[in-house]
DNA sequence: TCACGTTATGTTTATATGAATATAACGTGA
DNA sequence: TCACGTTATATTCATATAAACATAACGTGA
């Protein structure tokens, strides 16, 4: 099989401060409630997980995520209004520049031997 | 400093058939005549750019480096005509997405802590 | 015939990345 | 007070990736 991907990294100070993964993961996160939740539902360590959340919130002027410890339900993790924001904006800029070079990229396809 | 780069890579077999990494290798290889000199020119070893352009060359449905050992001068490499095809079309795709989302990375990156 | 620079390929070593495991601290409810 | 599920963090282990090194084969010109 052949595919094309267009992967959009937003890279600050080195590290990866937005990409594909990092959006899925928010995303996971909104749903779940966690971090673990969401780790587990993407079958990725909590480690990992926390890490990636850690990235995006030093790297942003506001928090991505908010994080409670202990409590009720052990605690939890919630995207925050700004995160939604920039989540958002990630999902149009990826959307519009796929949209952008469709046709491109169907020809490119055309060329790869498995296609 | 803070940047978004678009990376367009092109999957065939879990391989990466083209990226920014094999498109300035090819350039490269256009430009020196040789995939050592490429190599020598970009600072990577010689091993791994062969093996990059061993990887197009599989991919694609026709050569997209034509490759000569021994002779005159020990042999060379060039970029065929397929390939510099393959490689003007990369390159515009690069750009067309790059400024379908001018604007809003630019937005997206007024958000980051250091920009 | 020999030297040369290159392609072509394998092997070993180092580094980066992610997985796995462990543990402390936290705050609510029972 | 204690159990619970979660955040937060460190450490070790495994794996993937890239670098380093080595070497054979090739064809032209000297």
């Amino acid at each position: 099989m052949s595919s094309i991907k267009i992967k959009i990294q937003l890279v600050a100070n080195d590290n990866i401060a937005m990409g594909p993964g990092k959006a899925d993961l928010l995303e996971a996160i909104q749903q779940k409630g966690s971090i673990s939740a969401a780790a587990l539902s993407m079958e990725m360590s909590y480690k990992r997980a926390w890490d990636l959340v850690s990235i995006m919130n030093k790297s942003f002027k506001q928090a991505i995520i908010a994080t409670a410890v202990g409590g009720d339900k052990g605690g939890g993790a919630q995207v925050t209004e700004f995160g939604l924001q920039i989540l958002a904006q990630y999902r149009a800029i990826e959307a519009k520049a796929n949209l952008a070079v469709e046709g491109e990229t169907k020809a490119l396809m055309r060329m790869l031997i498995d296609c």
